[in-house]
DNA sequence: CTAGGTGCAAACTGTTTGCAACCCT
DNA sequence: AGGGTTGCAAACAGTTTGCACCTAG
């Protein structure tokens, strides 16, 4: 799949839950579609500030993040730097986690099946009606690793 | 294991590395000694002032965490509440991971070696020195299943 | 025209810090 | 006596909200 995709998708979902488009959300669906793993909302507000781009103010991003979030397009992720992170979700791309290098604080994706399979299993047996998972991994990336 | 060797190896951990015993700190150990899963800073506050014991202020619970948790002697838990939740570290005591209900809050400690095996052969493969990991799994308690 | 979208600034909330008083050792 | 420990209040940082203006339909 190509990624124009998922901003087009978003955009019917927004405009089937009644909404009318606007060019802040646009900016956030661009950007959000051209990135591989999840952004901070003032990284967000940084990258839109930045560049040939109109800008969109800081409460805009959180209100559109929240939308999107709600409606299931993005999803939140803990890494647990005390700021939360946001990412695109694309139905039949393959299920990712994160792996969190707690010196520079950089935030990569990893996929497992079985992981993903172990989860799975568990999912049925825990007290509860299990919807999301979330699995980060802490360490030291290889760059701060080798001086 | 009982309930008060985790104190007494805090304490003489905090010892060694130099500290001197403070009553507010020694609030902070017993309460988190008693609880089985974990707390945000602001719980462990209102649980301290209340009751019979002297009470502990905000600033002092958020310096004794961050100590503790320096000392490996309690861990941070991202459950996606936007709070960080303390809870303390026992060795020997089996590795536990969070069920959050995302309806009411509630956050319920679980263990699974399946999914222990499945993180530590992944570990090995991934790039990045892995030296924690969390899994959170988001759903619907019962309670909160069940109108 | 009109309800939703957006920007701005103020309000909130969890967390951190500066500083003076306190109390173990 | 002296340095770690604590409380208080102010400072911070990320997030949310109120309100007036703008804009898509």
């Amino acid at each position: 799949m190509n990624t124009g995709t998922w901003v087009d998708r978003a955009e019917a979902t927004l405009v089937a839950s009644g909404r009318r488009r606007g060019g802040a959300r646009r900016e956030v669906l661009e950007l959000l579609d051209g990135e591989r793993c999840a952004l901070t909302a003032l990284e967000i507000e940084e990258a839109l500030r930045g560049g040939k781009r109109r800008g969109v103010s800081r409460a805009s991003v959180y209100r559109i993040l929240d939308e999107l979030e709600q409606l299931r397009l993005v999803q939140r992720v803990e890494t647990g730097q005390s700021m939360i992170r946001y990412e695109r979700v694309c139905r039949g791309e393959e299920h990712h986690h994160h792996l969190v290098c707690d010196t520079c604080g950089l935030v990569t994706p990893f996929t497992d099946p079985g992981l993903e399979q172990a989860i799975t299993r568990l999912s049925r047996v825990v007290p509860l009606a299990v919807s999301e998972h979330e699995i980060v991994l802490h360490g030291a990336c290889r760059d701060c690793r080798d001086p």
